[in-house]
DNA sequence: ATGAAAGCGCTAACAT
DNA sequence: ATGTTAGCGCTTTCAT
């Protein structure tokens, strides 16, 4: 077996020109049965695969989608990954990942190694991006897709939902069912979605006349460990009956510590999170949750990547409140 | 800001050759302090970004790392995904990522697309791959790493542990511990990995002089279904002390099932998972289970990859069993 | 239905 | 330290 085996070896073993080979392996339908017979077996026999970067240099789609998401550590971003290494395979793209660490200077970095490769469209997390960044795109001009968001002013397209909404949809709905001093719980950290979160939460309270309160754990602790945090400091302070966590792994955590030191959920105190990961569903009790489509957001950025419409995409993919036992008293 | 920005442009810009521009990007340290500093400037004005592709082909490295692995969907191959997207930025890698869905069909698919780019090395997880596959492999050259396994006949590297030992070790512990009848369980798939969980199970169990016995759950459940789906069967069967679970997954589905049914864990039965997924150290009560460095296999296959040794390596990770309350009565 | 020529944007090898 | 030439493996355009 040849080392390298190109488009020209190919069609002298076929006995053809490399032009025709051409054609056959992009399947343009202009050549004839019998000369695609006698290439596919060239192709077969040499165990030929055509080089995509000569054939983007010359023209042809790079078939490439590059994709930068915050972290790879939790699931949640995982799904968007996964919907989009579907999406992509589905229309016959290669997926480029990277992960940000939410360090936008880091995403920046990241799309510039990734439009080295030129590729058909980009796709990232949230709205949060460096002027630079923002000005490489441009130059690229590619669709690009944000997800997990809806910003006022999208780059382009944006596959997400309202983080402010869903979460003042379940701080008031929480509220109604009777829940009197619900405080926010997340860790201090700065990102959008999640001071988007906290101000639906703020939102509720106000409108029912009551007093926002926040607690944030230390932003190196993981998500788990600063929901067990957060209830340290609750201690002998003033009455909580519900937690409504920044995220599920968050509430988790929460809910564990609680189990721990025996404090009662929902009866002592109540527990909501956000993302809807699966475990949250089996858990006792299981987590009352705001439930996006990840999966579905990166499957669609895929495909608006893959067929770029004419005009920009906004698509709201909205939320579920998912009531669960946690905040069930 | 024109459409497509070349190494010409920027020569013409800067009024040197492109070869010197060339030479420039690449800091190969033969261009003058001054002419670099012209470069620099005419880069960061036109905004220009060397095409990879065009790079490679003209004998450039690639400077890409394909990994394909089983699914992204649990956080565990996750992690590794993290190790190699950590280490192949660290070396100024990109990586294209793919999933198999388990399916070695899938898997040879994703390889030969993946090749088309001709990527510096390949990440497979474990030791099942189809003939054309390695064919396909073999005739790229390339270093492919195998992780998660330690197959007889490697490929060329791997990076992992013995999950058949660690199984083994899991078992008797539990076993010197007390427990009398533990059965093993799993979701009813094909998987080497798992068939290795499962002989180290049966081997420490023969060696102790009792009768293996497994319990499998339909493999279209999740994990986590697949999990509480087990305490269905176990009913009112023969006494069973012990749920040996070949991952945390379905360890904390049966977990959490016990809770609901008021089954005690650890006493009424105890549950031991296999992974060291982060929630199994929160629960109460916490999972015992098998640690491997997840993270860590994947950032050194990035870095095999990056500066592939002359030697095929062969990296025992290794395992530690991480005893927690789930099997502490 | 098939082929020939040109060139994509870059780097290796060889000048100077 | 810098420039020139050639060509990587493919697809485009324009023949035939």
């Amino acid at each position: 077996m040849k080392t390298k085996v190109t488009l020209t070896d190919v069609a002298r073993h076929a006995g053809v020109s490399p032009m025709t080979v051409s054609r056959f392996m992009r399947s343009t339908n202009e050549v004839s049965v019998d000369t695609g017979e006698l290439i596919a077996r060239s192709v077969a026999e040499l165990g030929y695969i055509p080089d995509r970067a000569a054939g983007r240099l010359a023209g042809a789609s790079s078939r490439v989608i590059a994709a930068i998401v915050p972290t790879l550590e939790s699931s949640v971003f995982a799904e968007t990954i996964r919907g989009l290494s579907e999406g992509a395979e589905a229309a016959d793209f290669a997926l480029l990942v990277g992960q940000s660490d939410y360090d936008p200077a880091k995403e920046e970095r990241l799309v510039r190694t990734f439009l080295g490769w030129r590729p058909e469209g980009l796709v990232l997390v949230g709205s949060e991006h460096r002027r630079e960044t923002r000005r490489m795109i441009a130059a690229a001009s590619i669709p690009v897709v944000e997800v997990w968001d809806l910003p006022d002013v999208p780059i382009d397209h944006a596959v997400g939902f309202s983080n402010e909404a869903a979460s003042l949809e379940l701080t008031s709905g929480l509220l109604a069912q009777g829940y009197g001093a619900p405080v926010f719980v997340s860790r201090d950290v700065e990102q959008r979605r999640l001071s988007q979160r906290r101000s639906g939460y703020e939102r509720a309270m106000l409108a029912a006349g009551r007093e926002p309160r926040c607690l944030t754990a230390r932003a190196e602790l993981s998500p788990l460990a600063a929901g067990a945090a957060i209830l340290v400091e609750l201690g002998p302070q003033q009455p909580v009956d519900l937690l409504i966590c920044g995220s599920d792994l968050i509430a988790l955590g929460a809910l564990f510590e609680c189990q721990r030191r025996g404090i009662a959920v929902p009866y002592d105190v109540a527990i909501a999170g956000f993302g809807a990961i699966e475990v949250g569903g089996s858990t006792v009790p299981s987590l009352t949750t705001v439930s996006f489509d990840s999966y579905r957001s990166g499957r669609l950025a895929a495909e608006i990547i893959a067929e770029p419409p004419t005009e920009p995409r906004r698509l709201d993919l909205g939320y579920e409140i998912i009531w669960r036992e946690s905040t069930n008293r």
